[in-house]
DNA sequence: GATGAATGAGAGTTCATTCAT
DNA sequence: CATGAATGAACTCTCATTCAT
């Protein structure tokens, strides 16, 4: 008789909006960016295609919200205060990463097979660069304190050590030799 | 007109079969899986779309063949000689590593394209792995030699490294400080 | 909050119609019926697209409405009075064809854009004709003053030539000739 | 056994094609542009809705070919030549344009429902404008040759004339006094 | 073996309409 | 009376696949 509250409305808006992007992160890691259809993601979810772009305006929207949202965060973990940095906080962000891994291994599944469709990149590239330089930054300033010339270009090596350590580790976590890899590393940085 | 006196028609068959394969792979790394058609295929082939379903079942089935035969190719190179292993090679190989990238970039986007879509890799694991593992075995006795106690686990870090640069590299080939990081990792292995 | 003691639901209830009424017509006008949504009209009336379920039953409803509504208002200017004619109220006639198009373009466009749509056009035709027939009427007791010996052709006639000229002007206002049509038609009828 | 020759298949295209345009009209110049569907077309013409794509690129594309096709059919035969002209011509064109409309009623429907409906008229302005302009011209040498002062406001004026008689023709052509207007319309220019 | 016209299922998207509140 | 979340059918368009020739 009487309408919904706005609050009701807000309610409502909120969990169905999570249960979409939910819905689209366990299609997107399933099948692809590409392969997953709406009519995919709409059933996972158990509403209809049509809702769906009451919440997000195309399919690209979708996937940008998925990934954005995740990078965020994940990668808030990452930032450190380049001030106070010490070794330890080193030793504790790489032990932090494959933490983050096995907490969320669908999570990462979807970014590495996002970061491998180089069309898809395309769309997040700009909103991901956001989030991403800054934590590069930080990490660089780091290295140059820990003595290193080329901080930026160390920062981009590290980086990149730490997404093939974790790629592998994602498509294989039973057979992956962890803690191994862990020590290796920390060796290579001359951490504890 | 049309119907020829038929000889060696196994040999225009398997011509024809390679002739598509090519086009196809022309055509995949160009536009990715998803965005290349039959037609396009057909076309960059010259011949109907219709020919193509006298040699390949399906569009998947071109993939796949792809992509195996790819695989050959480019990692025919990593396999080498445990006992003539020499520290020059492993140099040699990082080398490689980069400028294959380089020489097929395309190549490289495509696989990894396609490598972590749940439903794709279930397709063709089995036969990645066949030409994967006598590599990574390779790889570990040469490092067994080196001196490395752990040769096996070894082998899985040094891959796994390799992996994150020829990712971070095909990202952004522009931007990314290849040289940096290839005498970075040499230094990492005492290489000259 | 809600169910309140209700006196007077009948004025609130034509006011609201009313008010949907002008939205619709502002944005069929500016968007022509089929791009038009009823979300549109709803946000232009400031209301719910429920509501105006309530008092219209179709989106087609509310377009029947509006048009019979705009003719009434468009065509009421036409009728004269044949007892009272002058040559000046002919001549008076031309001019106000023009300015009401000028006044009214997007309403026009939206009366032509709809009247050779074949259902559309069923569904009006009755409202139509009934407002027009008394016009050509007392057009062609004007005409016969005039001299004219077939007053009624005549009055079809000078009203082909007047859906002409708004036709073409509404087309392209920019750069019809207007006032060299309106002086040569009055010509024609040996206006001043 | 064999394929078909080039010869066939074009025969095939340009038999399709025609009958796909022919459905066009039809279903256009029933429902209008924005109402009628690709499914439409296709039931109108008996095939498939992909098939359409075949042949047409969009439903604009289509458009586009019906209407232009169309105008070009019909105003070749308005073409005359400024060179030899003679007030008998002037007299053919307006008994011809009536003439035109007897034979091809329903394209011409759709002509002036198009004309009508403002946003496919943006589709399709461009390519009117490039026959039509050639025709006002031609016309306006004529007019210049008969003594008007302004030519080309009169093209665009008797233009429009005749757009108004036949919108009115064709809308109800059992009672429109075509005979009548015919005459009224060659004593304002003083034809014979 | 070879062709490309033809199909049909499904893609993303829109939106009039319904309905629980 | 009023809301907007939700539906479902329809939209344009694409394309892997089939098939008569």
């Amino acid at each position: 008789m009487c309408p919904r509250t706005s609050h009701q409305f807000e309610d409502i808006r909120k969990k169905k909006r999570h249960l979409i992007l939910e819905a689209a992160l366990i299609v997107f890691t399933k099948k692809g960016f590409h392969s997953a259809s709406i009519a995919n993601i709409a059933s996972e979810a158990g509403i209809s295609k049509g809702l769906i772009y009451n919440y997000f305006k195309s399919k690209e929207d979708i996937l940008k919200v998925t990934l954005v949202g995740g990078f965020e965060h994940i990668f808030k973990h990452y930032r450190f205060d380049p001030e106070n940095f010490t070794i330890e906080q080193f030793g504790k962000l790489i032990e932090l990463t494959f933490d983050l891994m096995e907490d969320d291994l669908s999570y990462w599944k979807l970014y590495f097979s996002i970061l491998m469709q180089t069309d898809v990149m395309e769309i997040i590239q700009e909103d991901l660069m956001n989030i991403l330089i800054p934590i590069l930054d930080s990490f660089a300033s780091c290295l140059a304190k820990m003595g290193f010339k080329k901080p930026q270009d160390e920062a981009r090596f590290f980086g990149a050590l730490l997404d093939g350590l974790s790629l592998n580790y994602i498509i294989d976590p039973e057979h992956f030799p962890k803690e191994y890899c862990i020590n290796r590393l920390k060796s290579i940085y001359n951490l504890p």
